[in-house]
DNA sequence: TTGGAGTGTCAACAACACTGACATAAACTG
DNA sequence: CAGTTTATGTCAGTGTTGTTGACACTCCAA
């Protein structure tokens, strides 16, 4: 039970890679991901906004003064997507753009601060679930839990959840 | 760092419940989601189809014979938004509906051989990924990954996931 | 000065979700 | 049997989020 990879090709270590196995890892991550996104959804129900405007939110507030072009590459939409959502999210005052200084073509977004009350309102909503699923499976299980999750992540991302881990470390 | 929950309430030992730990949690959900759904979407990007579609089919094959109304419990939509993927997919000839043998009121839903084709494809695809996350990570990460995942659904889906679970163990 | 990168915007469209309303058939219930 | 509930299907309308394609503008760099 505490054996390492050591043994991984003698066969029955390798029962946890069985089909079975995997289709549940499946399962669980459409699952778990509906639980995941469903309490921020609820707040944001009432606004007129929606799952994007608050991965929008996160980023910014994640890492503030971020161009757009960067935001485009961890959101992994097209500017023209993007563009939607922030235009209405600067019209109603909760992030602001502004022109680069060394280039002028660059906007760096921030958040206002009724952006950021926002965000702290849905992230709180999001971090109670997740502080809870941490807490009921435990440090052991939590350290897992990432490890898998990274090695499921295309390259790009890893590299862009990578940057962003490292940035507050 | 082999230390197990036994000092779980010493303070020390809930430092993987900070928020800055959450917020990794978070971020990775979200990538490693993507990436989760990245290959079936890629696949279904050339037909007609899209994801409700591939959600659709891996359950109705997981759960051959199943009621429409359980697959609304299970995806959580709206029936006539699963009435539109469904019209679709029989019209198409992969799924096929029958009326109930004891409930006439019921349809009861099975892939057709053009079905199970289409679901093979898409799993082979989806678990050739989980299948590198899970070799990669390992099976104790695995079992912290799974655990984490079900304590994050919500208790509904919670038992779902389970009575699928069981169905096949 | 020319080419390309970064950004913004317009238009059109598709997938997928929603609500609300209505129809049908079958099953249950008093 | 009459009335209600359940299971399903469908129509119409709407909203969010994504896509392509096209075009314009600013600015940096060779």
């Amino acid at each position: 039970m505490d054996r390492r990879t050591s043994s991984a090709s003698s066969g029955e270590a390798l029962l946890f890679l069985t089909d079975e196995q995997l289709r549940q890892g499946i399962e669980a991550m459409f699952f778990a991901y509906r639980g995941f996104t469903a309490d921020p959804d609820r707040i944001l129900a009432d606004m007129a906004y929606g799952r994007a405007h608050h991965r929008a939110i996160h980023f910014i507030g994640r890492a503030p003064g971020t161009t757009v072009n960067n935001l485009l590459n961890i959101l992994g939409v097209t500017k023209q997507s993007l563009n939607r959502v922030l235009r209405t999210l600067i019209a109603d005052g909760l992030v602001e753009s502004k022109v680069g200084r060394q280039d002028k073509r660059e906007r760096h977004l921030n958040l206002t601060q009724a952006g950021r009350t926002l965000e702290q309102t849905l992230s709180d909503a999001q971090r109670a679930r997740m502080r809870a699923a941490f807490r009921d499976a435990g440090p052991e299980a939590v350290a897992g839990f990432r490890t898998v999750l990274e090695a499921m992540m295309d390259s790009e991302m890893r590299s862009s959840y990578g940057k962003l881990k490292d940035s507050t470390s």
